[in-house]
DNA sequence: CCGAGCGGTGTAATCGTTTACCAAGTCATG
DNA sequence: CATGACTTGGTAAACGATTACACCGCTCGG
């Protein structure tokens, strides 16, 4: 069995109690005592034991942790994000994937809840359908809705400002002289996709380019790029620019251009979203709307500790702007 | 505060001792007792205390893993596959990120252990610095290395065969005629990339094609491809084919390729390692050795309970053998 | 010289479960 | 009918830490 801090303490010849003391800092111990205590525990090779830390002091220094589907490659950087910002305040990250099921979401809730995490941080699955898995925990403990959130629906949220961002992709295209903009997206099945739909429709409509190109809607993914770039190679014309909901979209959109030999930029720009490690080194390299993971992941922690200090704060939505980062794939080389 | 199982057993008139019994399935407890706290339990909304059944019990059903980093794009398809088979048996992940630091890597693995984690999986983040975390923690728990090793030490591993998954690469170059071949990789800090040199060299060595082209050993990433290709371009002449490490490494060459007007598969061969999302998305698509994550991931988990259910198992080190995805690459569409 | 105050230490309660042990009742069997 | 086996329920002791409270021995002021 392992090491106690009853055998520390027998072997110093002090209470649990002092020993305590000494090893977690609570009140004063003679310093004699207290290198007694140092000294047993050091020779025992004891290490406390969080589980039961935890159950005496009623939290687990731990954070729970909800995302639709690691594989997705704009998932793992916000985790990293998340990751180190906890661990930088002592605290441990318990990751679930939900698999992309609101079931399973609700499931992973329960068993995050079960075992007692401070606070949930959830990227929902669904801006409806996660309504369930969202509910039950908020009524729980403090929880933090990042990148994406359920619709209509008061519990914090952190992320980008997905309307902005295309807004950004919108007007850049423009702004080298594209009229026709199709846009190619996942259909408004969570709260990015909706919002990334939103932005295009509002910043189209104010330039009065509102149906100048096509409006295609699958899902985030590379496969339904490439089929969306089929679609648009069967119109009579290709548009000047394909906005895309996010980066996976794009590289699979630029693939099947490149077999159809539409050059890009030349004949058509193509921007995406997310900036995910591979935009960089796409073909051509992909002009793309940036989310800054760490400033969310830090704002993510500070409003859940917010949230954990005081439970009657008002819900509070941060969007933080994105940056539009412009590569060969609009002509431009940054 | 929480509805505790006191709570449940008051309301429903029984001891403690039966709702434990009904609720954890224990004993047998009448159909009537039984009913009532089910009932109770279930109009408290009565949650079960996982921290304090863990504490009680001696085991957490949670199994920590450690990472060297996240953002890599080949570490989330094995978390995925980790989590998901985890999950599978009602256990739970605590993930940690060691930064590509053998400190951290440390520091991580001393929290895991204060958080009784059943067991531990772990990706060494150096072939040599990572056994003092190793070290420390196989003589506390079930330990298994993934995908990566310590040097010489002997603790449970499975991985892909890399030494074979090289092999697989040039031998389907040299079968495509290519007699100067460079290899391009990571410098050997980590066993992956030791693997993966030792395979170049043997298989080379046994084709009478050792030494034919270029060792350039950087990291494992893109930015070093890049650079490896600046490198080789700046040589009398191409090799006939580029090996590469891993598949960040050969999509960072092949763009840099691309810059230059080399084209490949015509002018050069080029094969990965890993087979990445983006892979297939490269331009031209990545001919590449692909790493079965379920399986690999399964037989971890596998390992681990085993090891859980007796730890004087002999240690096993099990590769499992990776199969090559012939693409455009190499000139060859599957 | 006495009592209050205080710093340091120990005793024991506590966190929420599970479970070893005990008591009481039922049933079957000799 | 007595006895042992078996069932079912409750009581209380764990699990390993933290901490409220009591206590002891000082010091210091009146």
């Amino acid at each position: 069995m392992a090491i106690t801090i009853k055998d520390v303490a027998e072997r110093a010849g002090v209470s649990v109690a002092t020993a305590s003391r000494v090893l977690s800092g609570g009140r004063k111990v003679s310093a004699e005592l207290a290198d007694r205590v140092r000294e047993s525990a050091r020779e025992l090779g004891y290490r406390h034991n969080a589980v039961a830390r935890a159950l005496r002091h009623g939290r687990t220094s731990s954070v729970g942790m909800i995302v639709p589907e690691i594989g997705n490659p704009f998932f793992p950087s916000l985790v990293e994000a998340v990751e180190r910002t906890l661990s930088d305040s002592g605290r441990d990250l318990l990751l679930c994937d939900a698999q992309q099921d609101p079931a399973m979401e609700l499931r992973r809730a329960r068993t995050l809840m079960a075992r007692q995490v401070d606070g949930l941080i959830l990227i929902p699955v669904s801006a409806s359908a996660s309504r369930a898995a969202l509910d039950e925990v908020a009524s729980q403990l403090p929880v933090i809705q990042l990148d994406r959130f359920v619709q209509d629906y008061l519990v914090d949220w952190v992320g980008v400002d997905d309307a902005l961002g295309i807004t950004l992709a919108v007007e850049h295209v423009t702004g080298l002289g594209a009229k026709r903009i199709a846009f190619v997206s996942a259909a408004p099945e969570c709260s990015s996709a909706q919002q990334r739909l939103r932005g295009f429709t509002d910043a189209t409509r104010r330039l009065g380019l509102l149906g100048s190109g096509s409006r295609l809607l699958g899902e985030f993914s590379a496969g339904w790029g490439r089929a969306a770039a089929q679609k648009l190679l069967a119109e009579s014309s290709l548009p000047d620019a394909v906005v895309c909901g996010n980066d996976e979209i794009a590289v699979g959109l630029l693939g099947e251009f490149r077999r159809a030999r539409v050059r890009v930029p030349d004949d058509v720009l193509v921007t995406g979203f997310d900036d995910i490690r591979f935009a960089a080194l796409a073909d051509p390299p992909l002009t793309t709307v940036r989310q800054p993971h760490e400033v969310i992941a830090s704002e993510c922690i500070r409003l859940l500790d917010a949230r954990m200090n005081d439970t009657d704060l008002p819900v509070q939505r941060i969007a933080i702007a994105p940056s539009l980062i412009t590569r060969e794939s609009t002509g431009i080389a940054s």
